[in-house]
DNA sequence: TATTGTTATACTCTATAACTATA
DNA sequence: TATAGTTATAGAGTATAACAATA
């Protein structure tokens, strides 16, 4: 059941990152930067549910286009310390504003009782 | 949010089918071939949201394993009449058996009048 | 020797377009 | 010529392991 779902939701929610060219795991580390700040690139691939050799591609796109700083650990300079930048916090407020108004529309469907309690359900069974 | 979700239930049915030889493409047909029988492997590729090349490997590894027939139309030989067997039936049973038990265990973390209007919903937002 | 980030490789999935056989 | 199914090809995404720099 929640396959249609999903679909429905890439497929609307794809040409809103394309608009700002941004990809899925582009979007997913700019969320979880803003978020909280991570010390390593291993952390932030695993808080995302990547693997640390395939966010690398994404860091260094975000990192040319200016939504992202990666500056090596003066105390371990094995580690990068990674950060979003002001350009990178206005480029990830812009989207999801987009995508939140997407998700508020089809959410629209539901009454609002139901709206809420569907919201709360599918947080309770996240780990 | 789906898409923690999605990933926890895709690794816990993953094994399940594996169990009894089958691809999430092949519980899909079997599934759709069970609920409604399809003229057409175009028609069914449909239903199923996939390319109908794509699931011609599918078709044949099902079809080896004795869970569905395929045979080509009398009335118009370019067209192959599926259906599924006896034992696909059996086999899709199980593995409904199995998974049903899995999300039930799930969804057994909510309250259960908000289980219904989460089911409920997900039913609401697909299209 | 162990760890961080990187690169290289192979493998799987998928989309597309050719191809065949029928109509 | 058009359609159903098939095959071939190339492309994207991913996982794994090897590698360089640093500890």
């Amino acid at each position: 059941m929640l396959y249609p779902l999903v679909r429905l939701l890439i497929a609307a929610e794809t040409p809103i990152l394309a608009a700002q060219d941004l990809s899925m795991w582009g979007y997913s580390v700019l969320t979880a930067l803003d978020e909280t700040p991570v010390r390593t690139q291993a952390a932030l691939a695993e808080a995302i549910g990547a693997d640390k050799s395939r966010i690398i591609g994404t860091l260094d796109e975000l990192q040319l286009a200016g939504l992202i700083e990666r500056m090596p650990d003066p105390d371990d300079r094995r580690v990068r310390l990674l950060s979003i930048t002001a350009k990178g916090r206005r480029v990830r407020r812009t989207v999801r504003k987009s995508i939140r108004a997407y998700e508020n529309e089809l959410l629209g469907a539901l009454p609002a009782a139901d709206r809420d309690v569907f919201l709360k359900s599918l947080r309770a069974l996240q780990q």
